[in-house]
DNA sequence: CCAAAGCTTGACAACGTTGTCAACATTGTT
DNA sequence: AACAATGTTGACAACGTTGTCAAGCTTTGG
């Protein structure tokens, strides 16, 4: 199958390549019954371009970078798809660049990724997204850079996110209007800067409901199923053991769940556990449970219009990151199931 | 930062630029102490080579697509992990590419992407790796693709697959050596080849037990959560309701036994239940979930091996792909956990 | 009706790499 | 020692597109 080029194409509408490209390109100056013609070959020949003539020619690869931890957890589905489906939208590609700041040479492997593919731009997930060495790279690269959920944006780069601690206050304030006290909370891991925030939002509310935290009551879990199961079974151990339990992401929810459910304690009759982030599996829990959802899906699409906005390319990547559009807040929702209850009389 | 490219590397070492892209490519016919050389200065300016530059000029273009219907899915995340570490192994990289053979207009994306992008293969997720339409894209195309877990691999196609059929029967067969006669069994949605697949194994474990199969107790789902929840219900209300249920998948599994919590049903002790595929869910379960783990990410790895074998792509992408070496089947392994036990006297 | 200003168009040279081929250098053979 | 075979190297022309710039139009305004 002999390929078609923009030569065969300017040769068979009887103008020049340049004219061809401009009316690919969607550029001006280009007479309409011209402009029509062309694309009529086009669509005759089915002529696409070739993506890395365009990217050697022009300086701009139409790919976009996505720079996660841990690309098989399910947040990260959502993050890739939303971002997937908005490339496609925006004609842009997606590249996944698994980072794993444990294993030495990382660095390397991001500046290869940057430099031999030109990415026209980076979104970074949680929690890379707080490290400065990571961050220094893309700026170093001029590569213009979004970041999900950071802790403290630095100004070249854009940035999306929620307001954990607003949310982590919500639900927590639920949990209190529901009756109950003796709240126990799991954080995440402290590579995780969005813990911080939840767990300073559980704090405030709280503190506003003038309930002192029991500091006995509040474990660091590592975001796994495995850690949430663990964590169960000191909290229920505990001499005067809570009755809610207020985990940082739902897979430390799940976890408590099922060591509630292997002592044969009752949920949410008995103990209520919430979690964040509304992951498939909170779900297909029984009970399901109570979670704030995060708006994954709509971040990495924000992320990624951000990143194909002329206004945030220019000046080599963002260094007016800092400008408001560039910064983006958007909403979750509290979702509350069948794993919270009013407490009981036990 | 001015980007280095092969002439100054060629300038900086006393040689052609030529030479120098032998060394980067490791081929032969260059002196040991240029090539040092070479290397020296390569690490020394930084280089690295545009790989776009690259592709127009060699038209190879390192880049593998993963085709795929659902790429949200526990099970794309464990395919694309698999791929993304292979790739990266190999030098390549990896676009995911979704297809909903349900929109109008998919065919046009596809074809879009491939002379778009010139991917050098093409990696087939189920369920579409069984949809003629799309494989003949790939072969008029002259695309190697490798299919995973495809029910019969036209003969222009690389295939990795385990084997169901061995592995349903397996598990089938475990159940009825814990006592299990009324076994129900629900199917997979009729697109997804490797549900059939499941159901003969199924059959067959029956058949050999001398255990008639109650065409009443086999339902079809669509693997979903939600159908195993109502799946679970309607089998559970059958005049003689089965002591175990096998689910074509976790998801479905999973739902019949919310189903029989919430009934109050004792699993295992009343009803065994168990899935195929081991996604993180089925181990974030009570009881966890009795269940076939599919090597998804290996046999994605392997694809990518295939792909990237010299001897796959020679004749425009594998009209000999029915060599044994690109017909791969790999083992899978039955996980025995809480949600089945022996036939209770109940 | 003419000059100035704007539009439309195409020639040509990048972009950074590799394929081809010819030149030259070395080794092996008789 | 002459010649063939083999190994090493670089010049040069692709690859398919877009940026730059200048030429030839057309419109506008006086």
């Amino acid at each position: 199958m002999k390929t078609v080029t923009i030569k065969d194409v300017a040769a068979r509408a009887g103008v020049s390549p340049k004219t061809v490209s401009r009316v690919i390109n969607g550029e001006d100056h280009v007479r309409p019954e011209i402009r029509e013609a062309v694309q009529r070959v086009v669509a005759e020949l089915n002529y696409r371009p070739n993506a890395f003539a365009r990217s050697l020619s022009s300086s701009r690869s139409y790919l976009l970078g996505l720079f996660i931890d841990d690309p098989v957890s399910g947040y990260a589905a959502e993050v890739q798809h939303g971002a997937l489906l908005q490339c496609r939208e925006r004609s842009y590609h997606l590249v996944v660049e698994p980072v794993d700041l444990g294993r030495p040479g990382w660095q390397e492997q991001v500046r290869s990724s940057l430099s031999s593919l030109r990415l026209d731009g980076a979104i970074v997930a949680p929690p890379i997204c707080d490290d400065a060495e990571l961050l220094a790279i893309f700026t170093e690269a001029e590569v213009p850079h979004v970041l999900i959920g950071p802790s403290q944006p630095p100004a070249d780069s854009g940035a999306v996110w929620m307001d954990d601690r607003a949310a982590a206050r919500e639900i927590a304030a639920y949990l209190v209007t529901l009756g109950h006290r003796r709240i126990a909370f799991i954080q995440g891991p402290q590579s995780h800067s969005a813990s911080a925030r939840r767990e300073e939002g559980f704090r405030a509310a709280l503190a506003e409901a003038g309930i002192a935290v029991d500091e006995g009551a509040v474990r660091r879990g590592d975001f796994s199923f495995r850690s949430g199961l663990e964590l169960g079974e000191v909290l229920l151990d505990l001499p005067d053991p809570p009755s809610a339990i207020f985990a940082c992401n739902d897979d430390m929810a799940l976890g408590a769940l099922i060591t509630a459910m292997k002592r044969g304690i009752a949920v949410p009759e008995q103990l209520s556990i919430c979690g964040f982030d509304d992951v498939a599996s909170s779900r297909a829990a029984w009970p399901q449970i109570t979670t704030i959802r995060q708006p994954n899906a709509e971040m990495a699409a924000a992320a990624v219009d951000i990143l194909v906005d002329p206004a945030f390319r220019r000046n080599g990547g963002g260094r007016n990151g800092d400008a408001p559009a560039f910064r983006l807040m958007l909403p979750h929702a509290m979702i509350v199931r069948g794993s919270t209850g009013p407490l009981g009389t036990a």
